[in-house]
DNA sequence: TCAGCTATTTAGTGTTGCTATGTACTAGTA
DNA sequence: TACTAGTACATAGCAACACTAAATAGCTGA
């Protein structure tokens, strides 16, 4: 991963891994593999969970406990009601962060 | 500023800063308030001086002393060819996102 | 038995923006 | 003179985050 992509995530891949739950459950292994499948393509994995367990601290996160067919059990999580919330602030702030700078990138050329 | 936003910034504020230099040249202060006009609220002085001795101390920005009128001597920056190329590969890595995040945002709801 | 995939955890590191404070120059004013 | 306020920059210490690296654990097929 780039240094600059790297420094860009934090703060983002939050609210990404977020988003993601908002459409249906998921557990680390799976979001791992699919934010590889769409381009990010050196995650960290223990990005990912260190990130899962920040968000379940704070409540944003329900989780269950499933077990795999493949492998030891799946820890699969799915947004609450706070999460939706917090994801809701999240997208305020991108949209404000995103408008800035398309602003300055259309002005720069 | 939010906790959301503020770790959003890192890596995007540096990016915000070329692309103002890439723009005119231009010293701390005078970018402190522009960020602070363009709803950048709370953001810290001191922040902004860190940032542009660190792009200095890579060689993305040349540096000139000029007088003021009405204080100490400004530290004018402007980007440099090496500044430029950085901040084109910025462009790139905040284009790649920026669409993922789209995407996200549509199908979310 | 052992390699390989699935699945999670965690200690340690570097980078970043923020907090808080300090320094320095000028002009206005009481 | 002494003070206040605006301009302008610098920096030590902190918290948060993504990454590195390595370990653990369960299952399957050769």
């Amino acid at each position: 991963m780039s240094k600059q992509l790297t420094e860009m995530l934090k703060g983002t891949l939050e609210g990404i891994v977020l988003a993601i739950l908002s459409g249906r459950p998921a557990y680390g292994y799976e979001i791992t593999a699919w934010l590889r499948d769409q381009g990010f393509s050196d995650i960290a994995e223990g990005t990912v969970y260190a990130l899962l367990v920040r968000i379940e601290r704070r409540g944003l996160v329900d989780v269950e406990k499933v077990p795999s067919e493949k492998g030891p059990p799946r820890k699969v999580y799915s947004l609450n009601a706070q999460g939706r919330e917090y994801l809701e602030e999240f997208w305020r702030n991108w949209s404000f962060l995103a408008e800035r700078l398309e602003q300055l990138h259309e002005g720069g050329n």
